[in-house]
DNA sequence: TCGATATCGAGACTCAGGCTCATGACCGCC
DNA sequence: GGCGGTCATGAGCCTGAGTCTCGATATCGA
């Protein structure tokens, strides 16, 4: 069974419809790289509307398959996720998204919500830097 | 001397010129709460256009004196901002913003550094939830 | 197979923000 | 205190992401 099938089984659990512009998308995502704009999937699933491409990215993120990332310049990128919680690591210079998950930072959130009195119910954390490939290449 | 006068002789001292605008739109976002947005200080400076509104945003952003903040729904705000590194924790029932700062969130920057081999130039950091009045008056 | 209804697509629309360019305001220099 | 070279301004136009409307169509349980 492929990532793909257990896609198509969370959206029939859920009550959704399986339909063809919905799984054309998927296919086309997975042939995007490691992230891309609404618009390169509008442009790579010629024959799907726009409107549904905005439609089943939104789809796709309150299901968890998909996730949206804010871009050092505020510009937003969407990207395939994995399933557990995680955050973005990203190269300014050439463009890779990596994920990583960190213990350490789920403390501070329980310290911040000890120190503040808030009840913390969601938080957005993107690392933006230079990798180390790209570290060599200009040096 | 007050806050807009060291704003004032930082706009000096980097080459920018002290014009009325830009005396104008620093007081008027004296005024307008712990954040808003760009339009709201456009509809709060009458006279002044939309574009040097936006433009003096930036260039705020550059000198440190505002920070941007990407709310829960992806929208934009600005705040004044403090002088020492910090982060936002926001209330997403009544809307209040504050800064805090964590030695902790620093050390996890510098985990993922060691981890992956980046080089980390900058970083987002936001926090939503409920502020202690909030989930008193909810309960 | 059939009907109720979820979904689709075309196209208009909104809203934040940027660009252009002619006009006006600063400010260092004399 | 004036001058002139720039820097800054603002009216209006433009862009791009994302949303809305609504008539047409596809899905899927009964
Ligand atoms: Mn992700
Ligand atoms: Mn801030
Ligand atoms: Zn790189
Ligand atoms: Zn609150």
């Amino acid at each position: 069974m492929t990532s793909a099938d257990v896609i198509e089984q969370t959206l029939a659990r859920r009550g959704y419809r399986l339909t063809g512009p919905r799984r054309a998308l998927l296919v086309v995502m997975g042939t995007l790289g490691d992230h891309f704009a609404a618009d390169d999937v509008v442009g790579a699933a010629p024959g799907v509307g726009r409107a549904t491409v905005f439609r089943t990215l939104k789809l796709l993120q309150d299901l968890g398959v998909v996730c949206q990332v804010v871009l050092e310049d505020g510009s937003t990128a969407y990207r395939l996720a994995p399933d557990e919680h995680h955050h973005h690591l990203l190269c300014v210079e050439c463009g890779e998204m990596r994920d990583f998950s960190s213990d350490d930072l789920e403390a501070v959130l329980a310290e911040v919500a000890r120190r503040t009195g808030y009840t913390i119910e969601a938080h957005r954390f993107e690392v933006y830097g230079r990798c180390a490939a790209c570290q060599a290449a200009g040096a």
